[in-house]
DNA sequence: TAATGTGAAGTAATTCACAGCA
DNA sequence: TGCTGTGAATTACTTCACATTA
């Protein structure tokens, strides 16, 4: 196989395949049927994953067990990659208890927050901590992941402290572009109000359309 | 200008030059300036606004309010979408709280829930509704958009009578890959397991680059 | 002069088309 | 025969480079 740089689009599809490899019932399956499981063509399903190697059998297809193995561990999942949610508001406390419920393979190990008054409430299976203990937490826990859910104005600040502190990847969902000076740590926006606006604008073209 | 396809991705850009023009304190922009707030290059800024007109003046920049209008207009935010929220959960009425909190430009019109142990209970400025007044809900206040923040189990089915109804566009969080045989429906997917996933392979990346 | 607007060039991602193999 | 694996073609997106204009 030609050696070639990894799309980030590929990357990003993984843990889809993964998840329907996990909640199939069969032992065997084509591209084909991957690919309407989870939304994407054949093609795109038989490239993704022959950039990390040959899985499967030509004339069959795969075997779910070991294709499910294999992607355990390209995303490096049996590491157990261990994560730290900043700010427990509304959003932040109900991202703790949705990854609560379902058995993740990225555990979150600590809720973090400023606020005096909910410091040391219990969310989920946790006890939410004072952000002061931010980088002592980072290091004892072994933190790769920060979810930050903190107020607009609280973020960069945070955002800072946690490349800092070693965190290696940051799921930002304040209303606010977080850049670290740390080139190292990969920050991933999800921002909600400006994916409802960019759906108001898809609303729109599709009225043109069919009026 | 080179009448052309305008690129999703560029859409997709738009919310986020608007909410900065929205807070900036000033009066001129330039491409460069806002480039650096958003965190995108000064040619994309230019090219994206391109696409729609020549919103600027040449050696001096862009008049904030005019391009705040204009993106304001090309995003249909000035008609007033309304949106839905399926789904009374920890995640639902965090959406519900967080968007309540800013005035928004898409308004949450109703939060529905089929838990009759929590429909008619208050969640920020909304009373939850029975998910069995969908449709008559959605014809009600005209619902544009939906956020499904239902479990797995139901997201399917809710999500084809959203489409059924008239909605032109669902937020997804359910982790099920929704695709409505309605093809006018665009569906926006966000999965925060799949990300936290994804974000893993990313962390073990670094660190085979820096050890 | 300083910044926009834009064709052209370059890069990235997807789809096609089919060779190769169980 | 059926489905994978993959170079080639295509399409989508971004960056470059510069002509243009207040």
């Amino acid at each position: 196989m030609l050696l070639q740089r990894i799309p980030d689009a590929a990357i990003r599809r993984l843990p889809a395949y993964l998840r329907w490899l996990t909640e199939c019932q069969q032992e065997r399956v084509t591209s084909v049927m991957l690919g309407q499981a989870t939304g994407y063509s054949s093609e795109q399903v038989r490239k993704d994953l022959a950039y990390f190697g040959a899985f499967g059998t030509r004339g069959v297809g795969y075997d779910v067990a070991a294709l499910r193995e294999e992607i355990y561990h390209i995303l490096r999942l049996d590491r157990g990659v261990r994560a730290m949610v900043v700010g427990a508001g509304h959003l932040g406390t109900a991202l703790v208890r949705y990854v609560d419920q379902g058995h993740q393979d990225v555990q979150i190990m600590a809720l973090l927050d400023s606020n005096p008054a909910i410091i040391g409430s219990q969310v989920g299976s946790l006890r939410v901590e004072s952000v002061d203990r931010l980088e002592e937490l980072v290091h004892e826990f072994g933190i790769g992941i920060a979810v930050l859910t903190v107020p607009k104005e609280a973020a960069v600040t945070v955002a800072d402290r946690l490349a800092q502190s070693g965190v290696r990847a940051i799921l930002n969902f304040a209303p606010v572009a977080v850049c670290t000076h740390y080139p190292d740590v990969f920050v991933q926006p999800i921002d909600l109000t400006l994916e409802l606006q960019a759906l108001s604008y898809f609303v729109g073209q599709r009225e043109q359309h069919t009026l």
